[in-house]
DNA sequence: CTCCTCGATGAAAACCTTTTGAGCCGCTGG
DNA sequence: CCAGCGGCTCAAAAGGTTTTCATCGAGGAG
């Protein structure tokens, strides 16, 4: 046996040593008001003096409570993972719950036995609560998810119906118009977007925001839009389309930094200079790509970190069953200018 | 209350629908010899219908198990995570460790305080065990790691002495003389090397494995690698400062794929072909990037996904308390051949 | 002085499972 | 026929915490 023989201290003796019962150790340890200055001073003491940690398990037993939230990735292409947007989500959510202490179980969704196992779970009372990222049209975890008695916040809007559900969501729409505003602003006239993959949400509110931003109708999309499915190689095969549709474009709003990456790529092939004859606007500010590209990058800030620590503090508010003042937020976004645009 | 007002059965409810004692029921699920054919049947029929699943916590509370173990990532440097590889690790463990149906709890250690933090979880019996990525040399939180009494199985070799651990590396050195190897055999004179940080072990014995392929001195090295710090911006700055070194180079090998992107951009701005001018290796074989490079990417795999499932595996054997064979265990790499060499 | 009230405390129940020690039953060997 | 044994089963204890309910003591009001 590796773990621990050297018996931790348990509540009792705490209480023992501090001279009360359990009882009021316990009470103690839970910031009741109901204890006396006195008690609590010996039991804190106690505490201290035997570096007690209280038993997760034993206090789950009678709380009913595990102490764990899921977090949730659902996501049908594994490799949509390597998007550097994922790791900055991850890394939020781990910081985010461990500052409120509660544990993080991560939870990668793939495959339909991947839902499977995830409903088992989640039903099976091993969590408390539970963050989604569902980006995608008509996922069927959303729908598993939604019939779970379980306090649960999204990321973003799920696809569907949003009544009764808990939300915290980036202002794509008006982000994006925050993007082509500004490249309006710097004169350009033939102003082209390369979009995520259109059953994405975020993807789609973005399109709505340049397209709204510049009053177009369904076919007037149609010519100046090139979906390039939120990777770099997409951006890239994109923004060749674009070039070939519409020769004299002189503005793309990219709806993602990866993408835009690649976009540069093919616009400094193409012998485009940037931002002289194309001005480009990214979206995310992922700080690692648009501080690297030449020339680094105008970008759309979306605070991933603001929101997951959102998302915690919200679902928190849920397990506290205070009733929680607003079912959706937006987070701002802004336009941080660089180079290219 | 949201959380499951639907009184979830309990191990009594099993037992009373099965007409066996409790103490039967429970050694059904926990498979146990001893029982009568009729009894297993009856109990288990009688899961099926209620839908039972076991209470984690009081489970917990007797067996003194959590059934959760700590991925514990240590890394000084938070953009780091930006590189895909660390997803593609933690998508791994998510992966292996739900398969043998425990619990991950991810822990990223940056800071002090995130050591503190990881210290009090880890020796609060959180959980049962620890899978440790710490690359880094003299890492304050592997010495914690190794004084308290839970069994760690360690990604690569930690820096410090290895007595008594356990641990899954990739054959790092081997990789690197096969990939130095390969690049001999298509007639290459004048080969380079773009090493990772030389704080790390991994980059270490990649460079290493470099040199004794061409059996240089120190003297030697020094002329001929450059440090590109594991990341895209260092590949491409280390990458000029080789062509400056050593102009009428023909080769390179280059110690992860990020980097090697980098420095293929630097090496196509500088107007060398690749491979007709300068043959090119990287390290790691991540296929999102090595598949998009232009060229494609010869590399070397190192399959993270078998070495964090041979890590969980090794930890699993640990728990159960197997006296377990081998305690380093080494995981073969092999050269990809694509198009840049 | 007595009766109440109120705040702090303690004893004990409850949470749900695993595991131990004992019991039961039917059989075999003497 | 009996002792003993082997195979299953059960009752009960153990595990560490929170919480309810009762108790105790002090202080205030009458």
């Amino acid at each position: 046996m590796h773990v621990s023989n050297h018996a931790r201290p348990t509540l009792e003796d705490v209480a023992a040593r501090a001279g009360v019962s359990r009882a009021t150790a316990s009470r103690v340890l839970n910031a009741s008001p109901r204890v006396s200055p006195e008690a609590l001073e010996a039991v804190n003491a106690a505490v201290l003096a035997l570096g007690y940690q209280p038993n997760r398990a034993a206090r789950a037993l009678v709380t009913r409570r595990t102490g764990a939230v899921a977090v949730v990735f659902s996501e049908p292409e594994p490799k949509i993972f390597d998007d550097p947007h994922f790791a900055r989500l991850i890394r939020a959510g781990a910081r985010a719950l461990a500052d409120v202490d509660v544990q993080m179980v991560l939870m990668l969704v793939h495959s339909p036995d991947d839902q499977a196992r995830a409903h088992r779970f989640l039903a099976g009372g091993h969590v408390d609560g539970a963050l989604v990222f569902a980006p995608h049209r008509n996922d069927e975890l959303v729908s598993i998810v939604k019939k779970l008695p379980l306090p649960v916040v999204y990321a973003g809007k799920p696809w569907g119906s949003l009544r009764g559900m808990h939300l915290v969501d980036n202002d794509n729409e008006g982000g994006a118009v925050l993007a082509t505003e500004h490249l309006k602003s710097l004169g350009r006239k033939k102003i082209v977007h390369v979009s995520g993959p259109l059953d994405e949400l975020s993807a789609i509110d973005r399109l709505n925001g340049f397209r709204t931003a510049l009053g177009l109708d369904d076919k007037a999309v149609a010519r100046v839009v090139e979906d390039g499915g939120f990777t770099r190689e997409g951006g890239r095969k994109a923004m060749s389309a674009l070039l070939a549709k519409v020769p004299g474009l002189d503005a793309v709003f990219v709806a993602s930094d990866l993408m835009a990456a690649g976009a540069l790529e093919t616009l400094h092939e193409a012998g485009r200079r940037v931002p002289e004859d194309v001005a480009v606007v990214g979206f995310d500010d992922h700080v690692a790509i648009a501080e690297h590209t030449s020339p680094p990058l105008t970008s759309v800030r979306q605070d991933s970190d603001e929101q997951v620590k959102h998302m915690v503090e919200h679902l928190m508010k849920l397990l506290r069953d205070e009733t929680v003042k607003s079912k959706k937020q937006m987070l701002p976004t802004v336009l941080v200018r660089r180079e290219s645009a």
